[in-house]
DNA sequence: AAATTTTTTTCCAAAGTGGACTAGTTCCAA
DNA sequence: TTGGAACTAGTCCACTTTGGAAAAAAATTT
C-alpha cells in the first residue's frame, strides 16, 4: 500500500573493496580463457570458477549471471586492445600512413599473441545467429572496422595497398594475423611455425606488410 | 576351456542395407554441423541425432561412440575435399604452376563455402592439447600441407609468389579463404560482405591471387 | 521361413546445470 | 571500536543432460 517513495535514493556509497576487484579480474581472466576455448554453450560457470580458483556462486554475486559475465569478459578484451592501439598510435603521431598501418599490424599481432581470445571469441559466436554475435558487431566490432576501412581506402588511393574492396582486404589482413594466431597450436605441428616466438611473430608481421602494403609511400615533400 | 578357434573367422557377410547407409550419411552430416558449431565438448550425441532426425541410440549402433563418430565425420570432410581437389586438378593437367595455384585457391574457396566445417572443425580443436588435434595433424593435415608447401616454394622460385617462409605464406592464404568463410556471419553485419554470393566469392578469389601471386608466370617457350 | 541387420523404445546411473540462500567473515567509515 | 556494508564460504536444490546399455520390434536379405 505505502508507495516506495525512495525515488531520490540517497546512496551511502561505500567504496568497492580491493579483494573484490581481484576476484573480478580472476573471474574475467578465467572466463575469457574458458569461453574462447569451449564457446558459450560449452562452458559452465563452475568451470570458470574453478579456473579462477574461486567459489562459483561468486559469479552470481559479481556478474549477476553467465550472460553478463560473458559480456563483461568480452568487453574487457576489446577495451584492452583499444588501449594498446591508442597507445601505439600515440607514439607515432605524425608518421606516414604506411608506417601507421605497419604499427597497426604489429600491435594487433602482439596483442593477439598475449590474448588470442580476441579472435577466438568472435569465431565461437560466428557459428549461428546468436544475439551475442549481434552484440559483438554492434558494440566493439563495427565501429572499429568502419574506421579502419577508411584508413585502408586511403592507403589504396596513395598506391600503397592493392586495389579491391577495402573491407575485404581488411578482413584478409585481420585473419592473417588473428586467425593464424588462433591456430597456433596447429601451426606448430603441421607447419613447424611457433607463433609464441618473437622472431616468427615479427616474420609474420613483415610478410603481412610486404604482401598487403607492397607500394612505396609517396614522399611528403 | 574350449578355446575359440574361430581364428580365420569365416564371415557369412551379409550385405549392408540401403537404409543403413542413409542414416549413416544423415548422422555424419548432422555431426559435422554440430561439431563445427559447438565443438566436441559442446555437442551432445542427442543433439546430433535430433539434427539428423534419427533416434540417438543409432549413433552407438553405427559408430560405436561419440569419439568414433567425430573421427568418421572429420574424415569425410577432408576426404571429400581431396576428391574435389583432385578433380579440379585433373581438368587442367598441364597448366602452368600459377594457373594451378589459382585453381587450388578457387577450389578451396568453393568447397569451404559448401562445407565451412573444413576450417571450423580445425579451429574448434586448436584450442587445447587434445588428442583430436593430434589426429587431425597426423592424418589429413600434415600430408596435404607438405605437398602444398613444395608447390608454393616452386612458385616463389619462379617469381610468382613473394619471398618468405612458404609455410607461413600458405597458412596466410589458407585463412584468407577458409578463415574468412568461417566468419561469414560476422562479415555480413560488420563489413557488408556476403560470402554466400558467387560474385563476392569470386572477388575474394581474385584478391587472394592478386595479393599472394602478384608475379607474372614465365613463358614456357 | 530363417537368419541377420537395422530401428525403436525404454531405461539408467552419474554428472552437471545455473542459480538461490544463509551464515559467516572481512573491511570501511565514523 | 563498533555498526553496518561489502564480500566470501558453504550448502542446497530442482532440473536437465550426459553417454551408453539392453531388450524388444521391425525390416531385409538369403
Amino acid at each position: 500500500m505505502n508507495a516506495e517513495i525512495a525515488e531520490i535514493a540517497e546512496k551511502p556509497e561505500r567504496k568497492q573493496q580491493q579483494r573484490s576487484v581481484v576476484t573480478q579480474q580472476k573471474l574475467l581472466d578465467a572466463a575469457i580463457e574458458a569461453f574462447s576455448e569451449n564457446g558459450f554453450k560449452g562452458t559452465s560457470t563452475r568451470d570458470i570458477a574453478d579456473r579462477a580458483g574461486v567459489h562459483h556462486p561468486l559469479i552470481t554475486y559479481h556478474f549477476k549471471n553467465k550472460d553478463q559475465l560473458w559480456r563483461a569478459a568480452t568487453d574487457r578484451i576489446f577495451r584492452d586492445f583499444n588501449i594498446s592501439l591508442v597507445k601505439a598510435m600515440a607514439e607515432i603521431p605524425d608518421a606516414e600512413p604506411k608506417a601507421k598501418a605497419e604499427a597497426f599490424v604489429r600491435t594487433y599481432l602482439h596483442y593477439s599473441r598475449s590474448q588470442p581470445a580476441l579472435h577466438r571469441i568472435i569465431l565461437q559466436e560466428a557459428n549461428g545467429e546468436h544475439e551475442r554475435m549481434q552484440w559483438l558487431t554492434d558494440n566493439p566490432l563495427r565501429p572499429m572496422f568502419d574506421e579502419v576501412h577508411k584508413a585502408l581506402a586511403n592507403l589504396q588511393s596513395i598506391g600503397v595497398a592493392p586495389q579491391g574492396s577495402p573491407a575485404m582486404l581488411f578482413n584478409m589482413i585481420r585473419v592473417c594475423a588473428g586467425g593464424l594466431i588462433a591456430l597456433k597450436l596447429e601451426l606448430k605441428s603441421t607447419s613447424n611455425i611457433d607463433l609464441d616466438s618473437d622472431e616468427q611473430i615479427a616474420e609474420l608481421g613483415d610478410l603481412i606488410i610486404r604482401v598487403f602494403f607492397p607500394g612505396d609511400p609517396p614522399k611528403i615533400n
